[in-house]
DNA sequence: GCCGTTTTCGGCCCGACTGTTTTCAGTCG
């Protein structure tokens, strides 16, 4: 769901000067977006409303700038046509899109904001502000005690109290949780649900499947008889963390879980509050259901225009003929992508750029799944970036290093905070000396059982330099440089800052780029493009930060950086124990880009990365 | 508004659940 709200928007469209390019695409795709949810409560045609949808998704999601474009170029974008390049064109002429503004003035802010309450839709909030004359949260909580809401056309005394119970909820639209809070919910709702002898298949789908960084909701898949199905259903709106019931059907129900599910169940903390979905199908359905429940929804779309085009029709109970009512396929994702003559497709790449025409020349090679075999946790077999007691992390280095080679890991790089880094106790120069020695020693301890680099988290200043003398970090294995302070400088300074970084001989891998905290700290937008056209010729490794807060670089920087031939890291940058279990968010975040184990540092053998990182000191 | 192995016009995915309805519209995913 997106966050509605575009008072500040408005000001922008109409002030913002051409700023610097990189935030081009943003912008526009914040103004797409205001402008499709205005057409909506404006009843425009809903296949206009869906053009400018698609239009903010596919410019949030491209790495290239659009204000360089020229309206060849724009036009060759799926998804944007005339109409949308005319307009990416002006805006990136004059700084501004007199057609958003004069949208926006036709409809109040407070209007467009009502669409933020779960069941509310544009029909429904155009009704209020036209025919009840309400124009925002405020008057519309102050009727919703009056009684005269009931006079309005097709508004119940039930549809009233769901309005009133909802509109709590409206702060939260938009809000979604990371994948690390995510995923042990849904697992524990797995566990919870496998319990039932009822249940014969089960898993998790939705945007956590495909390993989206955040979960708006969970979507929970099960096969079952359907003379059961009653029963799980009793079973799962009855679980101890279900604070309020939003739906009850024989297939589908949802339901929200409580403020507090993480803590009262051990679960998780800070999953509170979300909405879970489960469906049930029976068996023969539950490949077909599972694509559905997975999407994504424009992933969907695209299958079902494939199976319409070949004669059938495509739903969660199945792939079946128009004519004949015939099922073709639906027990597994296998049969119903062959039927469909496509490969299958992982579900970190059901995302619309361009998976299905991948899928197609698969399955005309002959192969089962669409492109190359992406990567996956237990190909990583060394870990780069970790802190210890040194700086602010909970371990030593030795106890570090055993539970990575319990892990089966060969390599582990330690690589505690330079100096800069006063909070998180960096080490001064003097200090990262003797924790060479220490490292070293330590080293040789667990020499045949892993192997232990020193290394740093050498901060990158705001200027670009690093935070040691080069006589020090000469002294390293890996040099892991990363910006953690100036983090809202403007990008073109902060593109300058890290092009000087890469350029230092010692730096091996550049750490989570943009410094960005998910859903609390925007961080920087350099220009990604020129990072990755320098980390290419140096032959250095760009890092993904598998901690759930960051994932940086994302899915998509992570694939522009593939393409320009750039080497990744995938590390943890563990502080604790726990942290070393976020390396599977880091590699769904991989696979989301296509990546393989040939284009991850981490997968080397000992020998091969051992000659990459002596590569890297030119 | 976008798009094109019938195309520059006429299509544009599909079903479950709810609430207000006497057969369906709205919302959601």
């Amino acid at each position: 769901m997106t966050h509605r709200g575009y008072a500040g928007f408005q000001t922008c469209v109409g002030r913002c000067k051409l700023g610097l390019m990189s935030q081009t695409n943003a912008k526009l795709s914040r103004i797409f977006q205001q402008m499709a949810d205005v057409l909506e409560v404006l009843g425009a045609n809903r296949f206009k409303v869906i053009a400018f949808q698609k239009a903010a998704r596919v410019l949030g999601e491209l790495t290239d700038d659009v204000a360089g474009m020229d309206s060849k170029e724009l036009r060759s974008i799926e998804g944007i046509g005339k109409g949308m390049a005319d307009r990416i064109e002006e805006f990136a002429e004059t700084g501004g899109l007199p057609e958003a503004i004069e949208l926006f003035d036709k409809v109040p802010p407070g209007v467009v904001k009502m669409l933020d309450i779960p069941g509310l839709g544009p029909k429904t909030v155009s009704i209020l502000w036209r025919d009840a004359g309400l124009e925002d949260m405020a008057q519309l909580t102050a009727a919703l005690d009056t009684g005269e809401l009931e006079e309005l056309p097709g508004f119940g005394k039930k549809k009233i109290e769901n309005i009133k119970k909802n509109l709590a909820f409206a702060e939260q639209a938009g809000k979604r949780a990371k994948i690390g809070e995510a995923m042990p919910l849904a697992l524990w709702f797995v566990e919870q649900l496998k319990q039932l002898k009822q249940v014969k298949q089960i898993q998790y789908a939705g945007s956590l499947r495909r390993g989206k960084e955040t979960i708006g909701d969970l979507d929970l898949l099960v096969a079952a008889n359907e003379k059961d199905a009653g029963a799980i259903m009793d079973a799962f709106v009855g679980l101890e963390v279900v604070a309020d019931v939003i739906a009850r059907g024989e297939t589908k129900s949802s339901i929200r879980t409580n403020e507090d599910s993480g803590g009262k169940s051990g679960v998780i903390s800070g999953g509170g509050g979300m909405q879970v979905d489960l469906r049930v199908v029976p068996t023969a359905s539950y490949g077909a259901a599972l694509m559905y429940f997975t999407g994504s929804k424009e992933h969907n779309v695209r299958l079902r225009e494939r199976a319409v085009s070949m004669g059938m029709k495509l739903n969660e109970w199945g792939l079946i003929k128009t004519d004949s009512e015939k099922v073709v396929a639906g027990k597994t994702e296998e049969e119903v992508f062959k039927a469909l003559k496509l490969a299958w497709v992982p579900p970190e790449l059901r995302e619309d750029r361009g998976e299905v025409a991948l899928a197609e020349s698969s399955h005309k090679a002959g192969d089962a799944i669409a492109g190359p075999p992406l990567i996956e946790v237990s190909d990583i077999k060394a870990e780069l970036h970790t802190h210890t007691t040194a700086s602010d992390g909970m371990w030593s280095i030795e106890e570090l290093a055993l539970a990575a080679a319990e892990r089966g890991f060969h390599t582990v790089a330690i690589t505690d905070h330079s100096k800069g880094q006063v909070q998180a106790n960096g080490l001064s120069d003097e200090r990262l000396e003797k924790h060479i020695v220490a490292i070293r020693k330590v080293a040789e301890k667990l020499k045949g059982k892993i192997i232990v680099l020193a290394g740093s988290e050498v901060d990158i200043l705001a200027d670009g330099r690093l935070d040691y003398p080069d006589s020090l970090l000469k002294e390293l294995d890996v040099v892991v440089a990363s910006p953690h302070a100036a983090l809202s400088q403007e990008p073109a300074k902060c593109t300058t800052r890290f092009l000087k970084a890469i350029e230092s001989p010692y730096v091996t891998i550049m750490g989570h780029p943009t410094g960005r905290l998910i859903g609390r700290r925007e961080g920087l937008s350099p220009d990604m493009g020129a990072l990755f056209k320098a980390a290419a010729e140096r032959g250095i490794a760009m890092e993904i930060n598998a901690n759930h807060w960051r994932l940086d670089l994302r899915d998509t920087h992570a694939k522009a950086a593939i393409a320009a031939g750039v080497k990744l890291a995938i590390n943890t940058d563990a502080h604790r124990l726990a942290n070393l279990d976020h390396l599977q968010y880091g590699v769904l975040t991989a696979r989301r880009a296509g990546a393989t184990k040939k284009n991850v540092v981490n997968c080397m053998t000992k020998a091969a990365l051992a000659k990459w990182l002596k590569s890297t000191r030119t």
